[in-house]
DNA sequence: TAAAAATACTCCATAGGTATTTTAT
DNA sequence: ATAAAATACCTATGGAGTATTTTTA
């Protein structure tokens, strides 16, 4: 299994289309259409069902995507932090849930620094995730009201 | 980077050699000497400091491990799940910190199930690792004294 | 001076390409 | 008839090897 492969099948799910994804990802169809071939022989699971429409995942491909995010998320942040040719898609984040004071302080919070130096994330989700963000390190600050 | 780059870095860092760990890894040491070079440059920081003792982290080393083994922690996770060739370390995992009644209720649930069929673990550690093992899948239940 | 790592090459496995065929609407 | 994916085959990049040199405790 290469880190490339997962990031691969990312996109054509996004897309819904080995040959849109293909574009995307600067590759051919064929060579695509390989490399994921060779990941569900390794896994030993039917990833892609196949139609002339696109793609859809299977059972087994829905269950594979959530081990794969998982690991393409914390790879992210490595590459963010180390590969400067990657983007670095965040520099500070805070996940909380929907409260309007949450909002309003993270407002007054970006006022006070030069903004157009940071790239800043308000991510407004369930408890069980802003533990989540935060142990994986996807958060700086977690906002939970108990 | 590939995920067998991190790998063998871990085997290094454990074993303290290059030389070591390419017998574990069954490798050359040149082969091996080469995949972290290519991994450092690409990473643009220096990890191992070379000795004729061996090698150390550097202090960007120990940064970069700790990226390093959470990315690898979740490729565990997928590749125990579907590459069946890899072993398999846990079926039944429980993080809690340290106390006597704990270690006693786990002992007398696994009286309870035929345990040649199973695999536990009870990983005693601190608060934020009982959290942090829950939400990265690590463990199916935590305990948490508050 | 000896043990560990680095360097210089060689080789081949495989990721990715081109050309074409198959499939399904 | 057309658009998507699969198959067949080819190429070439780079991962891993052998042989050797460099480094330093």
């Amino acid at each position: 299994m290469r880190i490339q492969q997962l990031k691969y099948l990312e996109t054509i799910v996004k897309t819904g289309s080995i040959n849109e994804a293909a574009k995307e990802l600067y590759l051919t169809q064929p060579s695509l259409s390989n490399a994921i071939k060779d990941l569900e022989n390794e896994m030993g699971i039917q990833i892609l069902l196949r139609s002339k429409l696109g793609v859809t995942l299977t059972d087994d491909g829905r269950e594979f995507m959530i081990y794969a995010r998982q690991v393409l998320d914390q790879v992210q942040l490595l590459q963010g932090r180390y590969e400067k040719g990657t983007v670095q898609k965040q520099a500070f984040s805070v996940s909380a849930q929907h409260y309007a004071f949450v909002v309003h302080a993270f407002v007054e919070l970006i006022k006070t620094v030069k903004a157009d130096e940071y790239q800043f994330t308000l991510r407004e989700t369930e408890t069980e995730n802003i533990l989540k963000d935060l142990s994986s390190f996807k958060s700086e600050i977690g906002r939970q009201i108990l």
